[in-house]
DNA sequence: TTAATATATTTGCCTCACTAATTATTATTA
DNA sequence: TAATAATAATTAGTGAGGCAAATATATTAA
């Protein structure tokens, strides 16, 4: 492809991404969830796959070790999740919900899915999945 | 649209714009181009449209003040822009490209949109035009 | 003209991303 | 087994984004 002339993707994937975080953040703030929506993501999966060590979590999340670190301390300190020695193997931690933790996803699940959905509103299915694909088709070509 | 299934693209949205990100500062780095991804688009716009006040090129960039104000001292400090007060309106700054700053716009402008280009590898034209589409939508439907 | 309001920029505080380095532990290999 | 390498998690430093509040100056209205 050309070059200066596509090179706004990274300006319009930026802004779209902080806005699509900032929304979501506003409205969680609005309804005094008190949780940002990167500690969101991590409870999220936990309640998919409980008991991950921390390294398979940020896989998983697409978050470096350092950030899925200070994430994991936050939602300790508010009591949400847990670490729990590893069984096996005494270098690792293994995160795991609270009670505390297991109510707030199962509470909050179907309002966050209906905040996400607004950002859809005049697009159709076939975007959807158009955009999956160019997005994914972009993360690899830059693979690492 | 349906709710839970569609959640799935800020968690897309946002690893792809970082990984672009990522993708493109680390090859600066390996250039020694010495200068953020972020600094950089300050720079760009400055280099096509010189002296804006802070506001315009905030509202320009994408970028909220107090970020601009941060990213605009890091560019003084390196010598690349500079600070020069407003004709008219004294609680205002414009800000220039210095000589140095032009320079550096100019000779790595090329390089950076090849940078750029590497993302859009297995993708074609129809792809860019329909991306650039469903991010502005979604960018308008979250209207703050 | 004075008082109230609006605007441009900056500062402080918190969260997150990226890199490099550190610590503790485990796995490998000489 | 002893030395070396690899892995899991953390810490430190820098850049950036968001919000709220502060400062200085302009604009508007009473």
């Amino acid at each position: 492809m050309a070059t200066e002339k596509f090179s706004m993707y990274s300006y319009l994937l930026d802004r779209t991404a902080r806005r699509v975080k900032q929304y979501a953040q506003r409205r969680f703030n609005a309804e005094e969830f008190d949780i940002t929506v990167d500690q969101w993501l991590i409870l999220k999966n936990l309640n998919n796959s409980n008991n991950q060590n921390q390294s398979d979590l940020a896989e998983l999340t697409g978050k470096d070790h350092p950030t899925l670190t200070r994430i994991v301390d936050l939602l300790c300190k508010k009591g949400l999740t847990e670490r729990c020695i590893h069984p096996t193997d005494r270098r690792s931690f293994t995160v795991r919900l609270t009670e505390s933790g297991k109510e707030k996803v199962e509470n909050w699940s179907p309002k966050v899915a209906e905040i996400r959905t607004k950002a859809w509103e005049n697009l159709s299915e076939e975007d959807y999945e158009n955009m999956k694909r160019i997005l994914n088709t972009i993360y690899n070509n830059l693979d690492i």
